[in-house]
Order: structure tokens, then sequence, then C-alpha cells
RNA sequence: GUCCCCGUAGCUCAGCAGGAUAGAGCGACGGCCUCCUAAGCCGUAGGCCUCCGGUUCGAAUCCGGACGGGGACACCA
């Protein structure tokens, strides 16, 4: 409809400058066309007389006027239009303008709303890539969330899209993990020095201490020199840990597809190749001891170490190789969803992609804010530094993966996110999740009352779409047809939340509908359209959950 | 000190590439089940969109500044 409406307006426009009536400029790159708020003002509002005014040098309501008369009733999509205000052109649509859509949903089934802007090119979505040296805390939980979703949003718009997981199992972080565990285990035996304030404090590792102690690989840890049982115990806890993450994601419903270790990026050379293709561009140099990237050669605020004095490399030298890898393996789309203290991070990492000589506007930082875990409204005390945090098993075991993963998108990704455990516990109103689960059982209630009362389900092109004459329903019908921009907002945009809002108002449109006005009816052919109605409502909840990772149940 | 993000109803937050009279949920108050699931719905109250300038036909939205809140500023990861 809205689409049609474009297509018409800019042959209006096309043929009104061809005729001399508008001066042959160019025209703006699309058509708005935008839902009033008062419905008075018509049901699509479109600026573009306004737009044009400027440069025409023309009264908006002059250009305006010129449009309307070639537009006409532009192939009958239009009932009535107005010009109205500054020089809005306001339509007013025919009853089947909304409803025509219906037969089209029931078609396309899952597929509606699937698009196609991403041509089949490869994007990757990274997201979590947590050190393996301690459980995923809720935090991770929403990161996850995140980036899984736009891994679906992505594939949904025409994408071929790869979930990876990056694994730091290279730096101090490891070693730090292994004596973690070598001092725990330590302590277990009795005696050993105090633990250390730097060190993983979690009680974890005492857990991972006993049982490494309890296998024949870690059964002499105690008796051998401390650099090899660090090594050991490094190795066998990371691996541990990792494995842990690696279930945990699997029950949040996050399927990884693959799992990327720094450390084999080390061994193959990779940032060597990194430095070379800088050093090609003269970006590279030695200062007091260590190797320097010049990173304010493209707008970061300093240059940055790669390789220490000591000759280690840098967290950001690795960082350099991998993204230099991901563009390697025929991804022109990276998205990173990052923790937001990470922000700093981010001109540094868009410096490194154009000294790579790859457009910084490839890779897109998507940065995820804290989570501010609450019960009944009361913070739930949470310090990493001490290692007392709640971890995502806690958190998804206690209020399900379907609550967990819809709530974690329920802001926009930068802003700061409350998670009350008692709110995704309810079922009821204040649980977003619940109440859009619910309008989709409510739509397969009511068809499965249909059914029982022997009245078959009917088939969408033969239905009289005229009988849905109500507000409510070309409210809902309209709402349901915004379901594919909207999934094209969402991803082009990266903003997950826009999802779930936009099941809150379906379901809520929803809910309205079916309170104030019975779909199942004496009049087979009233009942027909609104079953149809139904049905399409349920397709798109079912649709959007689906996107989401959470159930769409078949009754509560 | 430098830089980034944020400031919208009592609370938590939306507001899609600037559009006409500002949105939702919670909380408060008042209603609705002889009726397809009341796990729901309807109504009322509640706003100088932090402030001051600028851009324009038009600004919560864009720009500059002030104030307030949060965060980042390692040869850590």
């Amino acid at each position: 409809m809205k689409a049609e409406l474009k297509t018409r307006l800019l042959e209006a426009l096309g043929e009104a400058q061809a005729a001399g009536d508008l001066p042959p400029l160019e025209t703006p790159a699309e058509i708005i066309l935008e839902r009033p708020k008062q419905a008075s003002h018509g049901d699509l509002a479109c600026n573009l007389a306004m737009q044009l005014a400027k440069s025409c040098r023309m009264n908006p309501r002059a250009v305006a006027q010129i449009i309307v008369r070639r537009l006409g009733d532009a192939g009958g999509l239009v009932a009535k239009t107005e010009i109205a205000g500054p020089g809005f052109i306001n339509f007013f649509v025919g009853p089947l303008a909304w409803t025509r859509i219906l037969p089209q949903i029931m078609a396309q089934g899952p597929d509606f709303g699937r698009g196609n802007w991403g041509h089949g090119k490869k994007a990757m979505v990274e997201f979590v890539s947590a050190n393996p040296t301690g459980p995923l805390h809720v935090g991770h939980g929403r990161g996850a969330a995140v980036g899984d979703v736009l891994a679906r949003l992505l594939a949904f718009s025409g994408f071929t899209v790869l979930s990876e997981y990056y694994i730091n199992d290279a730096g101090n972080q490891m070693a730090t993990l292994g004596r973690s565990v070598l001092y725990r285990a330590r302590e277990l035996r009795g005696g050993g020095d105090p633990f250390p304030d730097n060190h993983y404090r979690g009680d974890y590792i005492k857990n991972l201490a006993s049982e490494f102690m309890a296998t024949p690989e870690g059964a002499d840890m105690l008796d051998i020199p401390e650099e090899q049982a660090v090594a050991k115990a490094s190795a066998w806890a990371g691996a541990k840990i990792l494995a842990g993450i690696e279930g945990d994601l699997q029950d949040f419903g996050v399927a990884i597809g693959s799992w990327f270790s720094e450390r084999s990026l080390l061994a193959r050379g990779a940032v060597d190749e990194a430095f070379a293709v800088l050093k090609a561009r003269d970006l590279l140099y030695e200062s007091e001891g260590a190797l320097w990237f010049k990173a304010t050669a493209f707008g970061d605020e300093k240059d940055r170490v790669v390789r220490r004095g000591n000759g280690e490399l840098t967290y950001f030298a690795s960082d350099i190789a991998y993204h230099l890898d991901k563009f390697r393996r025929g991804f022109s789309l990276l998205v990173d969803v990052w923790g937001a203290d990470h922000h700093g991070y981010v001109p540094r990492l868009k410096a490194a992609m154009a000294g790579l000589d790859r457009s910084p506007d490839d890779l897109t930082v998507v940065l995820v804010q804290m989570v501010n875990l609450l019960r009944s409204g009361v913070p739930v005390a949470m310090s990493t530094r001490a290692g007392e945090f709640v971890t995502l098993k806690e958190v998804v075991d206690e209020v399900g993966g379907d609550s967990a993963r819809f709530l974690f998108l329920t802001r926009r990704t930068e802003a700061q996110l409350d998670f009350d455990l008692e709110v995704a516990k309810a079922k009821s109103m204040d649980n977003p999740v619940f109440y859009v689960q619910y309008a989709h059982t409510r739509v397969k209630s009511v068809l499965r009352k249909a059914e029982a009362a022997g009245v078959s389900l009917p088939e969408p092109a033969a239905v009289d779409l005229a009988r849905l004459e109500l507000a409510e329903e070309a409210d809902l019908a309209r709402k349901l047809g915004e379901f594919p921009e909207m999934i094209e907002g969402a991803a082009r945009n990266l903003e997950p939340h826009r999802l779930t809002y936009y099941l809150h108002e379906l379901a809520g449109a929803f809910h309205s509908y079916y309170n104030a006005h019975r779909i199942l009816s004496d009049d087979a052919a009233l009942g027909a359209a609104r079953i149809l109605l139904t049905q399409a409502v349920g397709a798109v909840l079912a649709g959007g959950l689906s996107l989401l990772g959470v159930s769409a149940p078949e009754a509560m």
C-alpha cells in the first residue's frame, strides 16, 4: 500500500516536471509517507511538497496542488486527498487499503516480512566473546540476546550470517586463571600464601581446583614447578569453563556458528601478516622500545602500542589481525557487540580498519549497556571483584530463557537496563513477554474454539474483506502491514528493541479488539473475515517471537 | 583535565532520516467476566521533552553553549 503510493507519487512528480509545471530538479531520494497522529489528518501524510518548495522557490501548497492534480486517485488507491497545514498532502485511503494484506500474510506465513536488501552478502555478528576465565553473568546474557537477534534479523534481511565467539585464550588473563586455580589448590591442601587480590576469587575456582586435582592430569600439580603447573591448570580450566559457557549459551537458545581462538590466530602468524599490511603503508613505528600503530592518522586520539617493550603483543594487535581475518574470510558487514565500558576502544579499532585499507563503515560496534539486576525493585548485590556475581545460568534457570531474552531486548542497547527477577517471572501485564505470548495463545484459543464449533478455517482468497469495517480491524491490519518495514528498520539500524516494542503494541491492539468484539460470529461471512484477521495476527506474533528466539505457545 | 553517552509523565523508558495537539508500561484513582482464557480490557489524573541560543516554513529530534547524571581515558584484557 505504502510502497505503491510512493511509486505513484514519484510518477506524478516526474510528469509534472516533464510538463514544466515544476522545475526539473532532482527528486528526494525517498518519498516519506507517515501516519499522522491525528485521524483527521488522514491515513497517510506526505511532506514532499514542503521538501520541494525551497528548491523550487514556490509556495509549498502550490507545489502540493500540482502534485495532487497529477496524482489523481493514484489508480484507485486513495479515496480522498487534501492539502493541509503548511503543505502536507493527506491521503484518506479506501476501506480495503489495509485489510488486503491479510491473504498475503497467510500465503507467506513465516516468511512474511522477509527482506533481501542484504543480497546474500556475508555478515558476521561477533558477540559475547568473554574470556574463558569464569562463567557468563547477566551482562553477557544481554549481549548474547542482542547479538543472536541481530544475527537473526540480518539473516531475515537477506544476508548470509555467521555468529562468532572470539575466545581470548592467549593473554595474561589465562595465566592468571591458571595461577588462581593453583593457589586455590594449595589452599585446599592446607597452607599456601594468602590468595592475591588481583586473581579470580569466585568459588567456582575452588571447585575447579579440587576437580582438577582429582584428574590424572592434575594430580601432580602441587609437585611440579609452578610455571608448568600454571600452564596445565590454565589450559584445563580454560577448556572446562569454555565448555560451560557453550552449554549456558545453548540453554539460552543462542547458536554460535563459529568459535574463534585467539591462540590459533597467533599460531598462524596472522599478526605478522596484519603488521605487514600496516608496515607497507608506513603506519607502524618503533619508539621507546615498543612498536606503535599510527592511529592518529585516522582520527584516534593517540597512537597505540601493538607490541610492548618486553616483546609481548598487546590485545589490540591480535584484534587488528582478527578483524583483518574477518574481511579476508569474505565478510563485508562486520557487527561487533561489546560491553559499553569498551566504548573508548571503538575509535582505535576503526582507525585500524582504515589502516588496513578497509572502510571503517563496514564495521559497526554495537555497545550494550549494563544490566541492573533487581528483585522486587531491590538491587541484587553484585560485585565482580569479589567474585560474587549472578550468572546467566542462574537467571535463565529462575525466570526461563523466553523471559530473559525478551526483557534483555526491551531497551535500546545503549541504555542501562533494570532487570527485575520477580517481574521476569510474573504472569501478568507487568511482564511484557507474557503479555505478548498471551496474545498469541488467545489467537490459538479462538481458532480452536472455531474448529470445535464446526467452523472450518477460511480460505483467505475467498474471504470478503469488506466485512472488516471496524476501526479496530483497520488499525490491526495496518499494524500487521507495518511488520516488514519495522523489521527492515530494526535490521538496518541494528536495533532489536524495535521488535519487542512492535510485538507489545500489536499484542495490545489485539487484546483490545478481543475484549471489545466477538470474533466468532453466526454471520458466516463476518466470522470468516474476523478469523482471517485473527490468524494473520497470530502469524505475525509467531513470526516476530521466532525472530527473538522466544516461543509462541499454543496455550498457557 | 580530555573525550564519549545520556537528560521526555511520580517511576522505567519509546519516539523510526526534523512534521501538525507528546507516547507506552508501571504506580495512583474509577469501572468491565450469565460472553471466544479477566494471565485481559476501558476510562481519569499526570509534561516549560533540563536550560539558553542557532539552523528552518516547522525542532523532543540537527548544531553550539551551560547545568546535571553515567562512563572511558595503560607498553591491562
